[in-house]
DNA sequence: CCTTGACCTTCCAAGCATGGGAAGCCCCAT
DNA sequence: ATGGGGCTTCCCATGCTTGGAAGGTCAAGG
C-alpha cells in the first residue's frame, strides 16, 4: 500500500512516516514506480511508534522499544527499565511544571487585577533575588 | 559595560542576550569599538527576562510583559491575565505529563521484569486501540 | 489522446530556546 | 610585539512536527 493508506490505519501522518525512515526507525520498500510500499507488518510498527509517542518516548528510546518488540526473545526487564526511566523523566517534568504554576499561580491571587499599575506579579520578575 | 559582565550581573548567558537583542526584546548601545554597551536599566531588563523564563513564560509573552513592565501607566489586569493565561497552560502541560506517566507507570507495575519476552508494556504499545 | 486532480517524490524552512564552535577583531598586560 | 581573553558575526545542532515548493505518477473522464 502507499504511503497515504498506510498513514490513515497507523495514525501517523505521511510527513512523521517519512521523519521515521530518514532517521532509521522503519524502513520501506519502494514500488516499481518510486513510491513506498507499506505492508501490515510496517503499519504496525508505526501505530507502535504512535502509541509510544503518545506516551512521549523520546525517539531514542523508541528506537530501542522497537528493537525490543521485534525481538521474540527479548527481556521484560529491559522494556520495564526504559519504561520506568521514563516515568521518572515524565514526573520530573510534570512537577517542575507544577511549582511554576503553583508560584505564578500565588502570585496573580496577590495581584489586584484592575485598572492601576501595581503589580506583585511585575514586581516578582522584577526582583534580584530568585 | 561589556555583554559579559551584564551576562554575569543578570544571570542570561551573553549567547542568550545576543538572541534576546536579534530577536528585539532588548536593545544595546554601541560603544565606540562595536562593543554592546549596557546599563544597570539593560541589566535590570535581562533580570526580569531570566525570572520569566524561571516560570516558563515564553518569549512571546515576555515580550508583552517587558512592555507591561515599561509602561508605567500599565493596568495590572493586563498582567493578571496574561499570566492566568500561563498559568493554565503549565497545569494542562502538567497533567498532561502526569496522566501519561501514570499510565505508563500502571502498566510497568505489571510488568514481571525478569528475563522472558512477555511484556504487558509493548503489548499495550503494540495494540490497535486508543 | 489529453487534461485534471489526487497522490507521490525530494528538498528546504520554520518553530521553541539554548549551546557549541569557527574566524576574525579589539584591548590590555607582559 | 606577543599572548590571552573578550568581543564580533555566522553557521550548525538539538527534538519533534508541520509547512511549502517543484516536480513525477496514476486513474478517471471528456
Amino acid at each position: 500500500m502507499n504511503i497515504g493508506e498506510a498513514a490513515a490505519r497507523s495514525g501517523v501522518s505521511a510527513k512523521m512516516i517519512r521523519h521515521y525512515e530518514a532517521v532509521g526507525l522503519v524502513a520501506a520498500r519502494r514500488q516499481p514506480n518510486g513510491y513506498r510500499d507499506y505492508g501490515p507488518a510496517e503499519v504496525a510498527e508505526l501505530r507502535f511508534i504512535r502509541h509510544a509517542r503518545d506516551l512521549a518516548f523520546p525517539l531514542e528510546d523508541i528506537r530501542r522499544l522497537l528493537g525490543l518488540w521485534r525481538d521474540k526473545g527479548r527481556a521484560s526487564a529491559e522494556v520495564k527499565r526504559l519504561a520506568l526511566a521514563h516515568v521518572q523523566a515524565l514526573e520530573a517534568k510534570a512537577d517542575a511544571l507544577q511549582r511554576m504554576a503553583g508560584s505564578l499561580r500565588h502570585l496573580a491571587e496577590h495581584c489586584q487585577g484592575d485598572a492601576r499599575p501595581e503589580c506583585p506579579i511585575l514586581e516578582q520578575l522584577e526582583g534580584t533575588g530568585r
